[in-house]
DNA sequence: CTGTATCCTTAGGGATACTG
DNA sequence: CAGTATCCCTAAGGATACAG
């Protein structure tokens, strides 16, 4: 990979300055999703040859991995790493970003809410949830 | 602009979700840069093409605004607004994950403690002083 | 079900020259 | 100083077909 400087933020947005990236991240974090199918239905409609190569290259990046499905062992099933569980607290200041500028957000805004409130706990528990289900 | 969902987070990537937007805010943000000469002179080497075409950007999205120098009249001084601002929690989380990811970040184990240990107190005192410098 | 491969089009971006 | 304008090239991305 290209690497322009060692500042931090260039260095994020070097793994996920795209339009597409973060998405997954998010159908992983916060829409239980887990399955190549089941990205592909996301509102926002990747296209396969996009899926394809964001899932290589955030494997690649150690930010998610990717194994067997326990119960059908037939299926591949994509999960979050510590690496990835560890940008819940960019993912949760997005959505409050987002959701407090965009008149049209479909947020609740209990969501913005909780998350602003109490900010700290709120990201502890989504969190202890990811690391049950993700590691 | 094309609008793929209402997601607060697609809402966000469809505003900053590129390599270049949010190193602009950077700069304004942590690096007190002003003027459109120091913004070229970044260590990423942004193009004036490019340049131009994001400050636009941020500029229609009321994330900066642009103003005539206090001290040099003849001076274009570009500055965050109030939406810009609010901004700050997400870059500071970027500079956390970066800066602990980045094996080779340029960013001091202090700056990262001092973010993570205290991180609303960290962050209320940034914001105020950028309060002070911009609005 | 989980992908590749191919084709094609468009958007992004670097370099450079030029302007008020 | 603070930009446009132009040219050109590449990367990104959509559509579709195909494969293990």
């Amino acid at each position: 990979m290209e690497v322009r400087s060692h500042c931090p933020i260039n260095f994020t947005l070097e793994h996920l300055g795209d339009k597409w990236s973060l998405l997954i991240i998010r159908d992983l974090m916060f829409k239980g999703k887990r399955h190549y199918n089941e990205f592909l239905e996301a509102g926002e409609k990747v296209s396969t040859s996009v899926l394809g190569d964001r899932l290589k290259k955030l494997e690649a990046y150690g930010i998610i991995s990717r194994g067997r499905d326990t119960v059908k062992k037939s299926r591949i099933r994509y999960s979050l790493t510590k690496k990835g569980i560890d940008l819940l607290p960019i993912l949760i200041e997005m959505i409050i970003w987002g959701g407090e500028k965009d008149l049209l957000t479909e947020t609740p805004q209990e969501f913005i809410d909780q998350a602003t409130q109490n900010k700290e706990v709120f990201i502890r528990q989504i969190r202890e949830n990811l690391i049950k289900d993700h590691l």
